[in-house]
RNA sequence: GGGCCUAUAGCUCAGUUGGUUAGAGCGCACCCCUGAUAAGGGUGAGGUGACUGGUUCGACUCCAGUUAGGCCCA
């Protein structure tokens, strides 16, 4: 037999199968450098606009595996909308400011940070920042994103600083902004303000101690069978040094309580509580009795007396009190604890916290004035026993907060700081008016944000640090009045343009305030605040810092998009001052995804050892795996990512890859500028596989402009596995490979490949990214215009879905499920060592529907090559019992196969009756391309 | 403890307004090919729909509870 397969068009390309990606992504990324795409000029000026604002990450680490789905995510969207043709400008920012940062730093210097000004600080914070985002950076790219990282937005920019400022002052002028007392940790031997990072839990000694306050006055109908003037709350405490700045009793609205009869007295507790506290105070089994009950509900604003100052304790009824320990009764001092400063609020009790700096009491506890709160505690007991409101009286060892550095005992204690007012003008009606015109995806992110906007007790803004950005304004020594002066405004905007924030730190208030101002009080002494704002603040402010400024953006944004921990974050802080500055939310649709766990399920922390490091994926995957595993996966919900999950996306990847290989293989010989074939003279085969070419295109585009890429990715994984590599591929190789290299009909099938190729290639270019890069430098010229020097110069195929009509659609479908039947009875033979190829069998069908055999009919010549078989026969009649029946009834299809009893042609493998006449060995269409040929020559 | 969310084959996902034997791809097992070859093709086995109860003629689908897990608070 001679040998034939230098006659046949065998693949040709130098595409490798191997991708290698962790060591090839780094050249597309420089190839990406030198089109400029990291300078902005990924864009198309004069397109419509589509801006998707980047939420900061914090420019403090490594990123970690949410960073990386999160920064995916953005550049799949902000890459679709850009090759549909949107201008589409990405601009990656970071959020510098803020704790984490200056504590590294501080913790760093050590006992040198005391003796460093705040500039001097704020230096090396910055030199912090952006060694760490020069990093992020770096890695960001590494994972495919392609943005304008020359000229990113930071938070601790001048110009961004400025834009805080301006909205800050604007806020201060329109009136949402005061300053008014509120209890924060606080570190008594250092006499600084702690944030909530900088607090260590330690074990601790405390008295803890029943306490009882007598009734004063009630609600109508509660208690009545006990004797008022008899009558006390019982409370428990660990801080009896608080009692002094007591002002309330907290109850459980749900809770029952009891008035006990405890000799002659009679006790306020909760009922489940009862036997605990009865041990507590020594009451003995007998020695008391339960005389009436009352839901907690119904205590609400009864009066206590305190126990040993001439003032009224307020009972309020809150959610926060818990019935694990104490009596179920919470002694509420609102300058002292956080719980009892929100309840307090609701109630318009003051701030009352008459504790100095130091820890000392001040003037308004006149019996321990100037002393230690710590040296105070037993004597405030002692007192209690003295007028006999101690009921009971133990040592703890329980965890108390201690400061980070001094490693002492911290304390709840009340200072003056800055709030955002989140109802002056209605901001929180506007804000959820604007909650509902936004484009929550998922849908439930809109009650989420409602129900956190809704609750939001305050919003305090003033943080006692260094690094950030001051609160930029003044206020009267005096009586505390705020300056709001639209001339002060502009001359403290003027000073920071002028010389930035440092500027602030250097200067005093009367460089800022016009000579001879005077406080309403009378006072002509000012203070310029230092304190900082919230970083939340920061950040929130970006649409007017980032939006609002940069001319190749538009305000508002089109996509927020971030973790589901953005509702409480950044999305409700974008949203407050974008109301309160603007009017309207600063975004159209906010779109959320989960967090990454392991495979497991679970969340990841270093300490468990669970985490996955993204560029330890970059080196063992790269970046494209990844990226294709985030397509995969419902990032609405929390994803799992683990080592069997990468392998699936591995191979997953690896079919798609060849198959685009095989495309290119058979294209070698291919100019579309010449040997494009019109669709009429398409093969029938190869119009229905340019129509599902056509329809799993519009699908795609579907599926990503709605963000759903799990559906991107199962309709590109199907369509490459089952409609082309399975399906079309396998049929088409026959044509490809032994038809006339020119020939019309071969041209047909490259014409489709052609197709395709350039279809998917781009389709696919959101989420393989380097890989259609790789794809797109490996086209001949002749494959894409002049101008398309990258895969993402090119634009989005349009596809036409007007393809093909149903009935042609359904006849294929029947003709693919007849092959399915045709495939499994060649199993048998298979099986059976009968045949090995299908290419060794032949099959005759028989029919009962009609529909079935006129599309067979119409398909009869072809039919052989569809199915891979040597013969097709269509019978008429009953099948005979051993026949093969479809799966599926409704087919109505019964199939013999039997190996085939032809003659096998050496060249294509198909077998046939008789072989020639042109040359013996060879079939009557190898025949004659083999003799067109230059002798012995391959085909060109 | 509260707000919001999730639970369908080993993995990733589909399952229309509750309606017959719950689907797909991948993986796996077995087989074939050796002209996409560190590729390609075929066949097959895999599901108590987290669990419990309820509504209904009928529930993966609706309701309640439980369990496990996630985010944000407390």
């Amino acid at each position: 037999m001679a040998e034939y397969k230098s006659t046949l068009n065998i693949t040709q390309t130098s595409f490798p199968m191997k991708a290698n990606l962790p060591q090839t992504e780094p050249e597309r990324q420089k190839l990406w450098e030198g089109f400029g795409f990291y300078k902005g000029a990924f864009k198309k000026p004069g397109a419509p606009k589509y801006v998707l604002h980047d939420g900061p990450p914090f420019a403090n680490g490594d990123i970690h595996m949410g960073t990386a789905l999160n920064k995916i995510l953005k550049d799949i969207i902000v890459k679709y909308q850009g090759l549909k043709g949107h201008d589409a400008p990405y601009v990656p920012g970071w959020d510098c400011h803020g704790m984490p940062i200056e504590h590294k730093v501080v913790e760093k210097l050590g006992s040198k940070a005391k003796t460093m000004t705040k500039v001097e600080i704020r230096k090396e914070c910055k030199a912090y920042a952006e060694k760490f985002l020069d990093r992020q950076r770096d890695e960001f790219k590494r994972l495919g994103v392609i943005g304008n990282f020359d000229n990113p937005y930071m938070t601790m920019d001048p110009t961004y600083e400025l834009a805080i400022v301006k909205a800050f002052q604007q806020m201060l002028a329109e009136g949402y902004v005061s300053r008014r007392l509120r209890p924060i940790h606080w570190c008594p031997v250092c006499q600084t303000a702690l944030a909530e990072a900088e607090v260590e839990y330690a074990d601790h000694e405390s008295l803890a101690v029943s306490v009882a306050f007598p009734a004063k006055q009630l609600p109508a109908g509660v208690f009545s069978k006990v004797p008022l003037d008899k009558l006390s709350f019982v409370i428990w405490t660990t801080t009896p040094w608080t009692l002094p700045a007591n002002l309330g009793i907290s109850v459980h609205p749900d809770f029952e309580y009891v008035a006990v009869k405890a000799g002659d007295n009679y006790y306020v507790v909760a009922k489940t509580l009862l036997p605990a506290v009865a041990q507590m105070c020594g009451w003995k089994e007998g020695d008391y009795q339960v005389v009436d009950e009352v839901i907690g509900q119904k205590l609400d604003r009864g009066l206590a007396r305190h126990p040993f100052l001439d003032q009224d304790s307020l009972l309020m009824v809150g959610e926060h009190v818990t019935a694990d320990a104490g009596t179920g009764l919470v002694h509420t001092a609102p300058g002292h604890g956080r719980e009892d400063y929100e309840i307090g609020l609701k109630y318009n009790l003051p701030v009352y916290s008459p504790v100095d700096e130091a820890g000392r009491y001040d003037a308004r506890v006149k019996e321990w004035e100037g002393m230690s709160i710590w040296k105070a505690n037993p004597l405030v007991v002692e007192k209690l026993k003295s007028l006999g409101k101690l009921l009971s009286f133990q040592t703890i060892k329980h965890s108390y907060p201690n400061c980070w550095r001094s490693k002492n005992p911290i304390i709840f204690r009340a200072t003056a700081q800055w709030f955002i007012e989140l109802d002056h003008k209605d901001l929180r009606e506007k804000c959820l008016e604007e909650i509902g015109r936004v484009q929550w995806v998922p849908s439930w992110g809109k009650d989420r944000i409602s129900n956190m906007v809704e609750g939001r007790a305050d919003w305090c803004i003033s943080r006692q640090r260094s690094w950030g950005v001051p609160i930029t304004a003044i206020y009267c020594k005096t009586c505390g009045d705020v300056v709001k002066d639209a001339k002060v405004s502009e001359a403290t905007i003027a000073m920071i343009q002028k010389e930035g924030l440092d500027g602030w730190f250097q200067h005093q208030a009367k460089d800022i305030l016009a000579v001879g101002t005077k406080c309403q009080c009378g006072s002509s002494e000012f203070v310029k605040e230092e304190d900082i704002l919230d970083v939340w603040f920061e950040s929130g402010v970006s649409h007017m810092a980032v939006l609002a400024t940069r001319p190749e953006l538009t305000w508002p944004a089109d996509l927020y998009l971030e973790g589901g921990d953005q509702h409480r974050g950044w999305f409700q802080h974008a949203l407050w001052t974008g109301v309160a500055l603007k009017g309207h939310a600063p975004f159209k649709t906010v779109l959320t995804h989960g967090w990454v766990l392991d495979a497991q399920g679970k969340a990841m922390h270093k300490s468990a050892g669970n985490a996955i490091d993204p560029m330890d994926l970059m080196k063992q995957y790269g970046a494209d795996i990844l990226r294709l595993f985030v397509s995969s996966e419902d990032y609405t919900e929390d994803v799992s990512i683990g080592t069997e999950m990468l392998t699936r996306m591995s191979e997953a990847y690896r079919r798609i890859r060849n198959t685009f290989r095989f495309i290119l293989g058979n294209l070698s010989d291919f100019d579309p500028k010449t040997d494009r074939v019109v669709l009429d003279d398409f093969l029938p085969i190869d119009r229905w596989a340019w129509a599902e070419g056509q329809k799993t295109l519009t699908s795609l585009s579907e599926a990503y402009s709605q963000y759903q890429y799990t559906r991107v990715f199962h309709e590109l994984d199907y369509f490459f596995s089952v409609t082309l590599s399975a399906g079309y591929f396998d049929i088409l190789k026959d044509r490809l490979y032994t038809f006339e290299a020119k020939g019309k009909a071969r041209r047909a099938a490259q014409t489709v490949l052609y197709d395709l190729l350039k279809g998917f290639v781009i389709a696919v270019a959101p989420i393989l990214s380097f890989t259609s890069e790789e794809i797109w430098q490996s086209l001949p010229e002749n494959f894409k215009e002049a101008n398309e020097k990258s895969v993402f110069d090119a634009k989005w195929p349009e596809s036409s879905a007007t393809a093909f009509d149903a009935t042609v659609a359904q006849e294929w479908e029947a003709i693919f499920a007849a092959k399915k039947v045709v495939l499994k009875s060649l199993e048998g033979l298979r099986q059976a060592k009968t045949i090995g190829s299908s290419l060794e069998g032949e099959v005759a069908l028989y029919t009962e529907s009609e529909f079935l055999k006129k599309a067979l009919q119409k398909h009869a010549e072809n039919l052989r090559y569809y199915f891979l078989v040597s013969k097709v026969d269509l019978k008429e009649g009953t099948a005979p019992a051993e026949a093969q029946s479809a799966e599926d009834a409704n087919l109505k299809l019964k199939i013999v196969a039997q190996k085939s009893a032809g003659h096998k042609c050496a060249r294509c493998w198909n077998y046939y009756d008789q072989l020639g006449p042109e040359i013996e060995d060879l079939c009557y269409r190898c025949g004659p391309v083999v003799q067109k040929m230059p002798a012995q020559g391959p085909v060109s």
